[in-house]
DNA sequence: TACTGATCATTC
DNA sequence: GAATGATCAGTA
């Protein structure tokens, strides 16, 4: 049994207010999925799940989770301190001149205009079957953020443009980071390099770091 | 312990 | 291969 779309930004915190303080074993057992034995083998279920509890589109497509009401999905995984414990995918990186856009047009403005956040407790003692979901919240970049955003990403694209792409690393970029997302370290796509656009590489995605989603948290908790 | 680079599953 | 969902695991 599918949950239709939200229809409204109100309909869908309604349904993710009603999921906090579940189990994620709970929320399983509602949706009927099984919950994996091993989470390394299973790294994205926490949010498939999401996905299934709260009616998402549910696509591999580069679009918002709720495509009829522009919001995107992201579980924050949580550990003891109330700290995020990883980084935040955003959205892959365009390599090639041609897929590169300015800020306001770009996938990672775009996908971060309005997100439901969903905290999920995720420490290591705690079995996956048990830890729990917070209080999820819909959010928008302030003024402070969207500037920090804006400037590592006009940062990080100009220096693709150069063709200095293999000059990138993780260190660089405040709160929005690159870092590999592929299968594996031998996968390859184009990109382009200095001399032109011949070049392959790993794949890349941008990341939002810790200290930036824990700031997000703050913000919005207690209120 | 935090962080970076690597990796896992699934869909199209 | 490229998009989605992310977490793992070595090391600084």
């Amino acid at each position: 049994m599918q949950i239709p779309a939200p229809r409204t930004e109100a309909e869908l915190l309604n349904r993710a207010a009603a999921l906090a303080g579940k189990s994620l074993w709970q929320l399983a057992e509602t949706r009927q999925v099984p919950v994996p034995a091993r989470q390394k083998q299973a790294k994205g279920w926490i949010g498939a799940l999401m996905e299934n509890c709260l009616g998402a589109t549910g696509s591999s497509l580069p679009v918002p989770d709720f495509r009829e009401i522009q919001v995107e999905l992201k579980t924050l995984p949580i550990n003891h301190l109330g700290k995020p414990r990883e980084s935040t995918y955003v959205c892959t990186v365009p390599l090639t001149r041609e897929a590169i856009t300015s800020w306001d047009h770009s996938v990672v403005r775009l996908k971060l205009t309005r997100v439901l956040w969903i905290p999920v407790e995720a420490d290591p003692s705690i079995p996956l079957p048990r830890r729990r979901v917070g209080n999820a919240f819909i959010w928008s970049p302030d003024p402070d953020e969207e500037q920090q955003l804006r400037a590592d990403w006009e940062e990080l694209t100009e220096m693709i443009c150069l063709g200095e792409l293999d000059y990138i690393n993780a260190r660089f970029g405040e709160v929005l980071q690159i870092r590999p997302k592929a299968a594996n370290a031998r996968a390859r796509t184009r990109a382009c390099t200095d001399e032109g656009e011949w070049g392959t590489t790993v794949p890349r995605g941008f990341y939002l770091r810790p200290t930036f989603t824990y700031r997000i948290l703050q913000r919005h908790s207690g209120c």
